[in-house]
DNA sequence: ACAAATCAGACC
DNA sequence: GTCTGATTTGTA
């Protein structure tokens, strides 16, 4: 056949691809980059098929403008891969293709490697780790049953639920040790950025022959163009990455492992709204090899899998440290002791305690800022965002108030905007606030507080860890930004001031996250060999969920919750999407949902909810309102919202902007 | 009568 | 998404 045509997946919007002549390219370019003309300018685009017929007319037909056989091309495992990820998310192909390389290789100009040392060639003799650690036995039998599917080369999950402090990083690195040995490559998905130094100079130490890259967004561009292409290259590498790097293109895959797989950011919550931990399933069934889901505390959706068979459960039940003991936990009742400035009285006396014993302790409070509002004694006006439809935030360093969603400051009104009575009080507790009231009742301690508006830039995190470590500090202050993986033998006492708000959420998944958290929180105490205590206060200590924090138990409580996902028809017994429309002007954004509403029969199995104003319901000076739809066919629900998005997309929609987000985790 | 704002459609 | 040309709206 002669080949005239090449389809290009283009980063725009649509969901059609666009014919140019072929030119040169032959069949093994599929894949690859090239620069092309778009309108009137240059682009980038990849080179997905090459066919023999076009409906398009002829003289429209332009020629390559550049084919960059700098850089290797995506394979076709790769390239399915992304062209599923576009149909599962139903997401413009082309968009999802170029969201899968780097920045710096989507500019319409070649890529020049500047002339650089070579790292130094590693040995690959033997792939041996020099810093083991020996395992213990659970370990052990956790890392054996993993490192069968990775011999066999076989797909298979492992939903590996280890208490906080069994140790799970040494099994992940166990079994990509295998992995190395058979001279594959094995991915370590990590939630945060925050968490990727620590661990990078941990798998480092541990890999000493063996060549470690990193993989998320706060590298350098060029860092970031290097590390990608390193991956087309044959051989043993160990890839440590955020959610980004389930995109990239992996090849000779050996393992993947999801480190906290229950955590919230392993879903993008802009643009293509993938979940990195989904995916991950997908890109190791692709490559045939096993996927590890790690977790103290795993999502409802994951625990489900293993119930019915789909994972394999194996836990870990003993801290790693014989000598670490489970922390106590306690709860202390506001209802009988007072807590003026956010700490109650046994809080105070445990702290001090610690304190003068000369141990560690962390103050957990989930809301940055002084307070959550400033309001009014005589009438009760508190200060709102003008553009959002929440609370400002009271933030004292600063003499202002603040929108946590759309960044909006103010200075602080000196008298009510309604009424003119000139006392405005903070009302409630943030990280600031408790910050002053533990110098006021500490004046002698080392204090830090901890939260995105102390931590804005990823070194602040090594510094505290350093001063943490080197008992430079007594007392820390902060959000869950502190929860996260982080391994403090020095800290002993933890608190947590209030956290019962999230039992009067909306979103049904506000107690699995609850829970989850304070667990997480409670697992930073006594890690090393002395014991821990954790006083959470709460104005329900009778409360299932705190009932179940105090036995330390995860498992059962999250089955009485998935009892109550089941009774109540949400996922994971149900699959979930919303169509998510925002505009400036309600009504506008309103009438676009209820037509696209109107645009689809509703088939039998699956359920479209009415339209309702978002949780948050104006942001920037936008309106949302959105439509939930579920179905407990997978299927036959997404061949419904693919006809649906169709429809949509068919209809002009001026004023309004809107997309469909699947498998939502916040409602 | 002309300029600015809005809209519809193409983009290969 | 961006760009274009056509149409509507606004103002002297």
């Amino acid at each position: 056949m002669t080949v005239l045509i090449a389809r290009i997946a283009l980063d725009v919007p649509l969901t059609k691809e666009f014919d140019y002549l072929a030119g040169d390219l032959v069949l093994t370019d599929i894949g690859r980059r090239v620069t092309v003309e778009f309108g009137n300018k240059l682009v980038i685009g990849v080179l997905i098929e090459l066919v023999d017929h076009t409906e398009v007319l002829p003289e429209k037909l332009k020629a390559i403008s550049f084919i960059h056989r700098e850089t290797p091309a995506l394979s076709s495992e790769c390239l399915k891969f992304l062209q599923f990820c576009a149909r599962y998310y139903h997401y413009p192909q082309g968009q999802v293709i170029l969201q899968a390389l780097p920045p710096g290789l989507r500019k319409p100009k070649p890529w020049k490697p500047r002339k650089t040392v070579k790292p130094k060639p590693k040995h690959s003799a033997s792939h041996s780790a020099v810093h083991r650690h020996a395992l213990n036995a659970s370990q052990q039998k956790a890392a054996d049953q993993v490192l069968q599917a990775v011999h066999a080369q076989r797909f298979e999950t492992f939903l590996l639920l280890g208490i906080t402090g069994s140790g799970k990083t040494e099994v992940y690195l166990k079994i990509a040790e295998g992995v190395i040995q058979l001279g594959r490559k094995a991915l370590l998905l990590v939630p945060e950025i925050n968490l990727t130094p620590q661990l990078e100079a941990r798998v480092r130490d541990y890999f000493i022959n063996v060549e470690v890259i990193s993989l998320h967004s706060n590298l350098t561009g060029v860092a970031r163009v290097k590390n990608w292409l390193r991956l087309f290259e044959p051989g043993p590498l160990v890839i440590i990455g955020t959610r980004l790097s389930i995109l990239a293109p992996l090849s000779d895959l050996g393992l993947i492992v999801v480190d906290e797989e229950h955590d919230a950011s392993y879903k993008q919550q802009e643009g293509l709204r993938y979940s990195a931990r989904d995916m991950a399933l997908m890109r190791a069934q692709n490559a045939s090899c096993p996927v590890v889901l790690g977790s103290a505390t795993p999502s409802l959706e994951s625990l489900q899998q293993a119930i019915r068979h789909r994972y394999h459960l194996i836990t870990l039940n003993e801290r790693a440290n014989s000598l670490a003991q489970l922390p106590q936990i306690r709860l202390i009742d506001l209802r009988h002791f007072s807590a003026p400035d956010g700490l109650s009285d046994p809080a105070f006396n445990a702290l001090d305690e610690a304190y003068q014993r000369g141990e560690q302790s962390l103050v957990f409070i989930n809301r940055r800022g002084y307070s959550p509002t400033l309001w009014c004694t005589q009438c009760g006006w508190s200060a709102g965002c003008p553009r959002c439809s929440i609370r400002l935030v009271y933030h004292l360093r600063a003499k202002s108030t603040r929108c946590h969603l759309c960044g909006w400051a103010q200075s602080v009104p000196r008298q009510c905007p309604d009424c003119g009575n000139s006392e405005l009080r903070p009302a409630g507790e943030g990280t600031q606030k408790l910050e002053q009231t533990l110098r006021a009742r500490f004046p002698l301690a080392r204090l830090a507080r901890v939260d995105s508006d102390t931590m804005g830039h990823s070194e602040g995190f090594t510094e505290l860890r350093t001063a943490l470590l080197n008992h430079d500090l007594d007392i820390l202050v902060g959000t869950q930004m502190l929860t996260k993986g982080h391994d403090f033998p020095a800290l002993t006492c933890v608190v947590v001031v209030n956290s019962d708000g999230a039992l009067f959420s909306s979103d049904f998944r506000a107690e699995e996250r609850l829970f989850a958290q304070l667990l997480q929180v409670a697992g930073r105490a006594g890690r090393a060999n002395k014991i821990g205590q954790v006083l959470v206060q709460t104005y329900q200590p009778e409360h299932p969920l705190f009932q179940a924090l105090i036995r330390q138990d995860y498992l059962p409580y999250a089955q009485y919750l998935l009892e109550q996902r089941q009774a109540l028809g949400f996922p994971p017994f149900h699959y979930q999407a919303v169509l998510h429309a925002s505009g400036s002007k309600a009504e506008n954004v309103e009438d676009f949902l209820h037509r696209a509403r109107a645009l689809t029969g509703i088939p039998k199995n699956i359920t479209v909810f009415e339209v309702v104003p978002a949780l948050v319901a104006k942001v920037a000076h936008k309106y949302r309102f959105q439509i939930l739809t579920q179905s407990s066919d997978r299927p036959a629900f997404h061949r419904f919202l693919a006809a649906w998005v169709d429809a949509i997309r068919e209809k002009p929609q001026s004023k309004v902007q809107w997309m469909l987000e699947v498998d939502p985790i916040d409602l």
